[in-house]
RNA sequence: GCCCUCGUAGCUCAGUUGGAUAGAGCAACGGAUUUCUAAUCCGUAGGUCCAAGGUUCGAAUCCUUGCGGGGGUGCCA
């Protein structure tokens, strides 16, 4: 049900007496729009104070024109002007009942889907094999495969690639670690759980080389900071009044404040490897790790055999470990074409650009200078190696020639919107016009102290821990025996597994979409597992209610042969804001799409269990007056389930029958 | 330095792309229940939308400046 549409069209013959340019006319067919105040309208149409120049006539006067030629009587009850000039939609209730009827007959809940269906190429997720997935994965992955789900129910063609990093200096970092740090046993009997040790291992050393070696540095700065604030406090205090002084005064004893900060922790990292005799033996047995790491990563790079035959059989180690998690998370791809995929088209990639006069050598990489940004786009460094720019590149074109979508979204972090920028305006010059490509980022997961979410060691939350607890959350709150019993739920112990998978794995997800994908959130277990408010389990919880509602209902007969005939009958206001919520399904969706924001989806989903929290409160089922009002609310009911559970299910998320 | 972003109720966040009196959840307070699952519903209180100018019939939203946070910024991804 395309309510917005419908009702547009209704306006287009009036308006286009004064607006007689497509787009023009469409911006102001645009301005007519869901009411905000339910109890002023349904609709509005904020179109004739707008119009008051072009037409040359007070917004009032328009207004009445409007209301006498628009013909929209089979749709609405009332249609009336208010306050500056707005015109008012009231539907009928007769017309609500009977697209709620349609809804309920049609298999997919009336929706009739996009009218100029395209083809997507989604890119999201994207782990770097060979590492631990970590709180940071979880964005990309729940909202990718969100937008996925949204725009393929909507009638576009989706394609869903997960570009996984499986040719990085991970590799590098686990190769060496296999020939030098492997315990044999422990790798025939666990792989996985080995070769994740062994990138630890050689990560801490990495780690602690490099804190060793930059402490001079942290040192070096830390006396400049201080010169420079002793330089500005004498400034000041021959000119106190000066602003631009007190600014950069603050600024630099910030400067000094981290830098001391920075010291005394890298210092303490030196004395926790320094105090573990057995690890500090490793570090100084293998200096450097560092360049010895990016070796290894070379000469697998440049096909070294041993080299290429361990990566070859590290590899299904690695992404059994991610599609583990794919499958608690309930995640699927269509495509899982990896950087090593690429890795024999960049040469080409590179030569092109060159003989197109695209990408010029410059201090002995190869670049792309673009105009309006200071640095180029490397696209191969000194060293003959190519870079994730090269490969952003030969993906998309391979995409071009594989799929040839309309549009392309990547769902990555925020602080790649430059890398993105550039990688566009080179895809431009190569001349690949036809495909829309879209950065869909996104904001960064906070500790409650406001900062990116870390343990307290600083190092980052494993994404399956992180699951582990939600469950173990639901589980207390869903299953407590008070609540069941109060509930007077008698469920079994596999029920209650099976529910509290389902409302912790819900909780993480839902939490993660219900915010503005753009900003920044702080990310707080016990909220998202409350299970009041705006969460996965108030609407999974209202969708219980709508199915336990059947399941009475078929016990008391009501749901006998024909009782699906029956015409839903709207009387009471809970019935109609609810009856009005359902028919705005398919409209919130395509909405929520044309920015790529799926909280418009959650948003949606809460109001709708609000309003049926309402209505389950105010009309009861069971105890209406007739048989007809009973049939008529159930049919209600089963439809707000349905959608409810659909919507859902576009999330990601899953339902349970009883909770 | 340059570029990008954010600043909304005590807290966490929305705000339909410029529309009517700025909204929700949590927390607080008051009411409803021998329940079609109270994980609920109904209500009250809570605001200088960071500040100052500007554009407009109309600004939380657009522009300028300032203040305060976060991010990025030539060989990681």
């Amino acid at each position: 049900m395309q309510l917005l549409n419908l009702i547009r069209s209704r306006f287009t013959p009036v308006l286009s007496q004064w607006v007689t340019d497509p787009v023009a006319l469409q911006t102001t067919l645009d301005r007519i729009v869901a009411s905000r105040e339910v109890a002023l309208a349904d609709y509005q149409a904020n179109v004739a104070m707008p119009l008051q120049k072009v037409v040359g006539k007070p917004p009032m006067e328009i207004a009445q024109t409007i209301l006498n030629e628009v013909k929209i009587d089979d749709l609405c009850s009332e249609v009336s002007i208010a306050g500056a000039g707005y015109v008012n939609l009231r539907l009928s209730n007769a017309y609500l009942a009977k697209q709620l009827d349609m809804a309920f007959q049609s298999e997919n809940l009336g929706v009739e889907g996009a009218a100029n269906p395209k083809t997507y190429v989604i890119d999201f997720s994207s782990p770097n094999v060979a590492k631990p997935m970590h709180v940071g994965h979880i964005r990309s992955t729940v909202i990718g495969d969100a937008i996925s789900k949204v725009l393929k129910f909507l009638g576009h063609t989706v394609i869903t690639d997960n570009h996984i990093g499986d040719w990085g200096t991970q590799f590098g970092m686990i190769i060496y670690g296999y020939k030098y740090f492997r315990n044999e046993e422990a790798f025939a009997k666990a792989q996985v759980a080995e070769l994740g040790r062994l990138y630890r291992v050689v990560q801490r050393i990495i780690g602690y080389q490099s804190t060793v070696s930059g402490l001079a540095e942290q040192e070096k700065k830390l006396i400049l900071a201080e010169q420079k604030v002793a330089l500005l406090e004498a400034k000041q205090s021959e000119a106190a009044s000066d602003k631009k002084i007190a600014k950069e005064l603050k600024s630099a004893q910030n400067a000094v404040k981290e830098q001391s900060q920075a010291i005394l922790k890298s210092k303490e990292t030196i004395a926790a490897v320094e105090s573990d005799t057995a690890f500090k033996k490793l570090c100084d047995e293998h200096c450097n790790l560092e360049s010895r790491v990016l070796k290894e990563t070379s000469k697998l790079h440049h096909g070294d055999k041993e080299n290429l035959a361990l990566w070859e059989s590290f590899l299904p180690f690695c992404k059994e470990e991610i599609h583990g998690i794919y499958k608690r998370l309930n995640v699927q791809f269509d495509h899982e074409y990896g950087e090593s995929f690429y890795h024999e088209m960049l040469p080409a990639v590179v030569e092109d650009l060159l003989s197109r006069s695209l990408a010029e050598p410059s201090e002995g990489a190869i670049c792309v200078f673009l105009e309006g940004y200071e640095a180029p786009m490397i696209v191969q460094k000194q060293d003959g190696a190519f870079l994730y720019s090269t490969t952003d590149i030969a993906t998309a074109m391979f995409r071009e020639r594989e799929f040839g979508p309309d549009a392309s979204l990547y769902v990555v972090d925020h602080r790649q919107s430059e890398h993105f920028q550039k990688l566009f305006a080179v895809l431009e010059k190569i001349g690949l016009t036809h495909t829309h490509f879209k950065h869909v980022s996104f904001g960064t997961v906070m500790g409650n102290d406001g900062k990116p979410f870390k343990t307290r060691a600083g190092d980052n939350i494993g994404l399956e821990s992180m699951l582990d607890e939600a469950i173990a959350r639901a589980w207390e709150v869903v299953c407590d025996p008070e609540r069941l019993k109060k509930a007077r739920q008698e469920l079994s112990e596999e029920d209650k597994r099976e529910i509290a998978n389902i409302v912790g794995i819900g909780a993480i997800k839902y939490a993660d979409l219900c915010h503005n994908r753009t900003s920044d959130y702080v990310f707080d277990m016990d909220k998202m597992v409350a299970l009041d408010g705006n969460t996965a389990a108030y609407i999974q919880y209202s969708y219980a209610r709508t199915r336990s509602i059947l399941q009475r209902a078929v016990g008391e007969g009501y749901v006998n042969a024909d009782w699906g005939q029956q015409p839903i009958l709207i009387d009471h206001v809970a019935e109609r804001t609810l009856a009005l919520q359902i028919l705005r399904f398919e409209d919130t969706l395509a909405a929520s799409m044309t920015e790529y924001l799926p909280n418009g989806v959650t948003e949606y989903l809460f109001d709708l269990a609000r309003c049926f929290s309402s209505f389950f409160d105010q009309c009861s089922v069971l105890n209406a007056e007739s048989l007809e009002q009973k049939q008529s609310r159930l049919k209600l009911t089963v439809l707000a389930g349905r959608i409810l559970k659909q919507g859902l299910e576009l999330l990601g998320i899953e339902t349970v029958e009883r909770m």
